[in-house]
DNA sequence: AACTTGTTTTGATGTGCGTCAATACTCGCT
DNA sequence: AGCGAGTATTGACGCACATCAAAACAAGTT
């Protein structure tokens, strides 16, 4: 039941349990006084235990719009955390076609899929200007073994981005575009409230384009059918802004309850 | 270029670096003489290490078809590796909808999709008669605080499990459906190699309709698409048993090369 | 061997979404 | 304010795959 209820919520990148404190938008600020509070790491860090994190994280200044964290094929070296701005990350396959495999909002965790084979299996490129922090993975590696709660909730981190991919999986295979469309309207939804910001109107970072590619629909499915949406009454977008004016038919339209 | 060569094998399941030894068809044989040899477990780990893992490798009896090793929602408590036979893992949507996420042969992992919340969000059942090892997964939590190259092995599992997902979310969302079951074909061949089998001769431990449903499909275009490329004289299938005649032009309809 | 039950194949028809094409909007630049 | 390049919308049309329906096959049971 509360299954049904996240269910077409999180379809979108690592919905991370809402925990701990870390990072912030002033690229200098400590973990301790980050703003995102409790989005980031493992409530269970003592005082003490979230400066030693600190000390491991760097704090880039901002990334501007379109300039990339990683690319596909390099080295792994790190982690990171969304602190202001929006990411997506996107791999190429053999035959060269891109797919988006998630968008990235403040206190979300990226770049886990490099791990396996020391190299990153997708690009990251900013949406919109960005700052992250970037927290080294020998590092991580290491405080880990001193502080098992740390390795705990990044083995979470992890089992979370499976999950949500495998529920990606299902709705590419099984939903209607209408179907699709509405669930990544709830997914932001709801990520949005996590950051303590309105459920119903907020900004979408990222173009018709890479919501028509995540979604493995066309760039005029999409137009079309925001526009249906709109005629319908159910949201109002004009341009980026979206304003979800009957919550409850996005949900019956993504197909849940 | 590797990158390549990988691509749409490795579609389905964990397909984990080849590697150490570890599981066997008998249910009572330890991790040190387990027959798929170096696929569970990492290469890395001495001889008097195996031993502490065999301590904590619980080895079922064999599972009949269609038995469950576990359901969705089912608190989690041990992650498994394939010993013989074979599994599928599937989870429902909100809306009922049954979707497959993965297929799993022997020497490979999975059920580490519960390790977020603590409870499995997928079911797993047996495919046709199945043996499995089962690894508690706070023993194995414990072992790898003092095995630091398991927990290396273990993070790499998941992380490859995440990279595989992508995969499949980027056939769903961009291929076509012979590229669909042409990718399939591949990653069952490539996985049966690891295993020392034969590249281009092998059994489909799944139905078709299995086969359609983890591939977003329908039944009967499955049905129909594996007719034509036998036609074609790409593949000879009679029942389940999958022979390759053309494997290069099995790789083209994929879309690699 | 006949019967049952489930699975797979094959055919005929329909439709959701992609494709192609033209128009409209947005925003940064001068 | 006006221009230009990117981005989004809208419409007309076509196709890949779904749906519906029936026949063929497989495997177990008596």
């Amino acid at each position: 039941m509360t299954q049904q209820q996240d269910g077409a919520m999180n379809i979108l990148a690592s919905d991370l349990p809402a925990k701990n404190s870390h990072c912030h938008h002033d690229h200098r600020v400590s973990c301790s006084n980050c703003r995102l509070g409790s989005l980031c790491l493992p409530i269970a860090v003592s005082t003490e235990d979230i400066e030693q994190i600190d000390n491991i994280v760097l704090r880039s200044r901002p990334i501007d719009k379109g300039h990339h964290l990683f690319n596909q094929g390099d080295t792994f070296k790190s982690i990171f955390a969304v602190r202001s701005g929006a990411i997506k990350t996107y791999s190429l396959s053999p035959s060269g076609k891109e797919q988006i495999n998630g968008f990235y909002l403040p206190g979300e965790i990226f770049g886990m899929d490099g791990i396996s084979d020391f190299s990153h299996a997708s690009s990251a490129v900013a949406l919109e200007r960005s700052a992250v922090c970037e927290i080294p993975y020998d590092s991580l590696g290491k405080l880990s073994n001193e502080l098992p709660s740390l390795q705990r909730h990044f083995m979470q981190l992890m089992s979370r981005e499976i999950a949500n991919d495998q529920k990606l999986i299902s709705l590419l295979g099984k939903n209607s575009a209408d179907e699709r469309i509405a669930a990544l309207i709830l997914s932001l939804s709801a990520r949005n409230v996590r950051r303590k910001y309105s459920a119903t109107e907020f900004h979408l970072p990222m173009s018709r384009t890479d919501i028509a590619n995540f979604l493995g629909l066309t760039i005029e499915t999409v137009s079309r059918i925001l526009s249906k949406f709109s005629k319908q009454g159910v949201i109002d977008l004009r341009n980026k802004e979206l304003k979800i004016l009957n919550i409850e038919q996005v949900r019956q339209i993504a197909g849940i309850e």
